[in-house]
DNA sequence: CATCAGGGCCCTG
DNA sequence: CAGGGCCCTGAT
């Protein structure tokens, strides 16, 4: 057992995000498996960050409402925040967690929509939230190939408790993702010890790309949807699946959408036409004709909600789809 | 006990 | 472009 890192020094600040802002629907999401990185709890989110070469402790904290949102950030360190280095990070985090992009108009647009109305009721200025890196976020979804939630857990367990760093910020102990190039030096045969079975071999390859400096992540987020799936696709181990999941979720392509993987076929079709399965082509264009360059935001709004409503009380066929 | 599909992707023919 | 193989696990 390593012993944590104590993250003592602490720096706060107030963001106030574009409203209509939702802190709780942003922040956190009931559909992603666990991972030791991060926990929620009323109003509260905690994180771990590895950046800028360190590693961060991040608690964000409500402290308004959708119409008027405040949300106090303390970011946690070992070494006492640089002016310069606080910038940096509020401003990644910025992006990542999408304080200032204004949606009031898909929110406006959609409020009195037969599906969104609800949802949007419920979760108003929910947006699209990724808090980890394009390196991070690619090992999650190589994870997530061809396994069941439960397997997945169990690979990122065994990721984080051998080549994670521990650390411990406000009384808590997380985890922080380990560096690229730590997991560049590892086998292929100790990463298949972890039962990550053939995707070590792509987690090994990525690994190696990253701690080449082999992508600009910054110079990623300014390329257009096509350009940056043909970046995306040329990555090993990363196929149609895993790129639509980049495009919506890392770099926040509300417009994002032409790929339905089998289990979200099934639960859309539920929730779009109540069916047991319909063609992915028509669920595809029914989104697309309803809901234009927002169609993504709103599968997403439509997703959440429903973990959501699956984490408060449980709905018996999707807890049949989903598997654990 | 064996067989199979799972929150895909690569490679081959 | 279709289809087999891939790691491991729990379900059947």
């Amino acid at each position: 057992m390593s012993l944590a890192i104590g993250l003592a020094n602490k720096k706060s600040i107030m963001i106030t995000p574009t409203p209509p802002f939702n802190f709780e629907g942003t922040i956190y999401n009931p559909g992603h498996f666990p991972t030791p990185t991060e926990k929620y709890e009323d109003g509260i989110f905690w994180q771990t960050m590895r950046f800028l070469n360190e590693e961060f402790g991040l608690k964000f904290e409500n402290e308004g409402a959708t119409n008027n949102p405040e949300v106090k950030l303390t970011i946690y360190s070992k070494n006492k925040l640089t002016k310069e280095k606080l910038k940096i990070i509020t401003g990644e985090l910025n992006y990542r967690f999408e304080f200032n992009r204004d949606i009031s108009e898909f929110c406006e647009k959609f409020k009195n929509d037969k599906l969104l109305e609800l949802v949007l009721r419920r979760w108003k200025g929910m947006r699209i939230k990724c808090g980890y890196s394009l390196y991070e976020s690619l090992i999650i979804y190589i994870i997530l190939q061809n396994a069941t939630v439960r397997r997945t857990v169990q690979m990122s367990n065994n990721l984080f408790e051998n080549f994670g760093t521990k650390v411990k910020f406000d009384n808590k102990e997380f985890h922080v993702f380990w560096k690229s190039d730590q997991l560049n030096k590892v086998s292929e045969d100790k990463l298949r010890e972890l039962k990550l079975g053939y995707r070590a071999k792509s987690i090994k390859k990525v690994s190696e790309s990253f701690s080449k400096n082999e992508f600009n992540e910054i110079e990623l987020r300014k390329l257009s949807n096509e350009e940056l799936k043909k970046e995306l696709i040329q990555i090993y181990g990363i196929g149609p699946a895993s790129v639509w999941y980049l495009l919506f979720e890392v770099f926040h392509r509300y417009d994002a959408l032409d790929y339905i993987s089998p289990w979200e076929q099934k639960i859309y079709s539920k929730i779009l036409f109540d069916k047991e399965l319909a063609e992915s082509k028509k669920i595809l264009d029914f989104l697309n004709q309803k809901y234009g360059k927002y169609k993504m935001l709103a599968a997403h709004c439509l997703f959440t909600d429903l973990f959501w409503r699956h984490k408060k009380k449980k709905i018996n066929w999707l807890e049949k789809e989903i598997r654990l």
